[in-house]
DNA sequence: GGGTATTTGTCCGTATGTATT
DNA sequence: AAATACATACGGACAAATACC
C-alpha cells in the first residue's frame, strides 16, 4: 500500500500478464486508456510500463502500442565436449534449438522443436595484435607479445547468435600453422587443424562464464533493444595442450535472452529435451 | 547528432566514467548541477542517468546523489566436478572469491584476492509437493507424484549468494533415505548420503544454465536494485545414477552481478587465477 | 533528539516530434 | 493526408531519504 502509484499499476499489469489474461503478443491498453483506468497521468503510466520493460515483460512499438513479450525459443549450447575436438568456435558446433525448459513454475504451452542446427559463421576477420594483460596472463606469454586474433560473427537460421574472437600466439604461425592468418574458415576446426599441423593436442579447456550488459557493438549486432535491459553472457575459453600450456583463448558473447547453456559431467542420458517436454496427460 | 538530448548527456557522462575521470565510487554532479551544465531540464537529466543506471554504470542514493558503480569482486563457482560427490548444493562446495577476469579490454587495478571460501547455508526448508510437469519430466516420474523439496538460502561471508531448491522423489525416502525429510543440513552432501544409504551412485549430471530477470523473492533476498536491471543466472542440475535414472533435480539462482562460473573439461592446469592476475611489470 | 539543507523520488501538466497504420 | 500512439522535452510541486549542525 505504501508502494508508489506507478509500481501498483505495474504490479497489476504484471499480474494480468502472468495470469494469462494478457497472453504473449497481446496488446496492452494504450497509454490513454490506462490513464483513465488507473486515474493517473500519462507520465505515471509510462513509468509503470518502463518498469515492465526492464523486466522483459512487455515491449513498446512506436505508433502501435505496448505488447506482451513473445517468449523466444532458446538456442541451447553445450559447453562440455571432447577436448580433443571441441573448439567452441570454428568447425562443427551443434546447437539444439529446443526447450530444455525455463524455470520450474511456468507451464507454457509451447511447441517442442528439437532440431539440430549448425550455425553459419562469417568469414573471420584476422588481426595481428599485441597481447593485452589478460591475454598475456591466460596464454602465458609476454605482455605485448604478438598474437593472432580471429573474429567471427555467427548466425543460426539467419538470426545473429554469437560474436566470437579467438586469440593464438603468433609463434604458432611461425611454427607452421599458417592458415591461422588466412581470412578463411577452418572448417575442420582450429583445434583439429593445430593437432594435424603442429601436433598440438588440446588436452583440456576451461570456460569462465560471466553475465554483463552489452556494449554498443553487441547491441547493434544482436539487434538488442538499446535500453540495455537484455544482458549478454560471455564465455572465455582457454585451451591447454598436453603439457598444460595454454595455446588459445576464445571469447564468445551470446545474448542472454535467446540462449541456454548445458554442462554435462560424467554419464548423462542422451535425450533430455524430449523427456522434459513430453508431458503425460 | 540525431541522438536525443538525454542520450548525448548520458554518452558524455559514460565517456567520463570510462575514461576514469569519474572513477568507481565517485559522485556525479547533482541533478541541479548537471541541469546547468547541459542546459536541460531536470527530467531530461534524470532520463540520462536512468540510461546509465540500466547499463550498470551508476547508482543513485536518495538524499545523497548519483555515484559511479564500484566493481564487485565476483564469486567463482566451478560447475564441473567429480559426479560421485558434486552435489552443487549441501555439503562441501568450494568457492573462489577472486578474479578470473572480466573481459579482455578493461585494465583494472584491482586487488587480487584468491581465497577459498566455504558458503554457509541456512537450515533447509522441507516441503512435500506434487511434481510439476517439468519436475516429472526431469525425474521421469508421474506428474503429481510426490516429491521432497529442500530449499536453502546460501551465503558467503554473510552476503547472500544463492537460493537453491533440490527435489527428490518421495520414493527415496520410503526406501530409507529418511534424512531427506529432516530440516537439517546433510553435511556430507546429499549425493554421498544417498550413496551410503541407498547405494545410489551419481554417475553424472547435467546443468542447464539460463539468464533471466529476478522475481520479487530473489530481488529481496539478494538485495538487488528493484528496477530489475541486475539479472540472475539460474542453473538446473539433474543428477543421474548408474542406471541413467534421474534421482534429483536442483535449481539454483545466483545474482549475475557478483558471480562467475567455471567449466573445466579434460586436463586443466590448477591455478589460472594467479596466472591471469600476475602481470609482469 | 530536532531542525534544516541537500538530493533524489514521485507525480502532475503541457507541448512537440516521430513512427506506424 | 489524417489519425493514432509512443518518444522526447519542458515546467512545477511535494515527498522521502540522508547528512549535518
Amino acid at each position: 500500500m505504501a508502494d508508489p502509484m506507478y509500481r501498483q499499476i505495474a504490479d497489476d499489469l504484471r499480474r494480468q500478464i502472468e495470469a494469462g489474461e494478457l497472453p504473449p503478443g497481446a496488446q496492452l491498453p494504450t497509454e490513454l486508456e490506462l490513464r483513465e483506468k488507473y486515474d493517473a497521468s500519462r507520465n505515471t503510466i509510462r513509468d509503470a510500463t518502463k518498469w515492465l520493460i526492464t523486466r522483459g515483460l512487455v515491449e513498446t512499438r512506436p505508433g502501435q502500442g505496448t505488447f506482451v513479450i513473445e517468449r523466444i525459443i532458446p538456442f541451447v549450447t553445450t559447453l562440455t565436449g571432447d577436448p580433443k575436438t571441441a573448439s567452441g568456435g570454428e568447425g562443427h558446433t551443434y546447437i539444439e534449438r529446443g526447450v530444455p525448459g525455463g524455470e520450474a513454475e511456468p507451464d507454457y504451452d509451447r511447441e517442442v522443436m528439437v532440431s539440430r542446427r549448425t550455425p553459419q559463421a562469417s568469414q573471420p576477420k584476422i588481426e595481428i595484435q599485441q597481447a593485452s594483460a589478460l591475454l598475456a596472463g591466460e596464454l602465458s606469454i609476454e605482455e605485448n607479445a604478438i598474437v593472432v586474433s580471429r573474429h567471427q560473427e555467427r548466425f543460426i537460421d539467419g538470426t545473429p547468435w554469437s560474436l566470437q574472437t579467438s586469440f593464438y600466439p603468433m609463434s604458432l604461425v611461425e611454427r607452421g600453422a599458417t592458415r591461422l592468418i588466412q581470412a578463411q574458415n577452418i572448417l575442420e576446426g582450429t583445434v583439429e587443424y593445430l593437432r594435424d599441423s603442429l601436433d598440438i593436442k588440446q588436452a583440456g579447456y576451461r570456460d569462465v562464464i560471466t553475465v554483463r550488459a552489452p556494449d554498443e557493438t553487441e547491441t547493434r549486432f544482436f539487434n538488442l533493444p538499446d535500453d540495455g535491459r537484455v544482458s549478454v553472457l560471455s564465455t572465455r575459453r582457454t585451451g591447454y595442450d598436453q603439457n598444460g600450456q595454454a595455446f588459445r583463448l576464445t571469447l564468445s558473447v551470446y545474448p542472454a535472452d535467446r540462449n541456454q547453456f548445458v554442462v554435462k559431467v560424467g554419464e548423462v542420458p542422451a535425450d533430455p529435451t524430449a523427456a522434459s517436454a513430453n508431458r503425460q496427460s
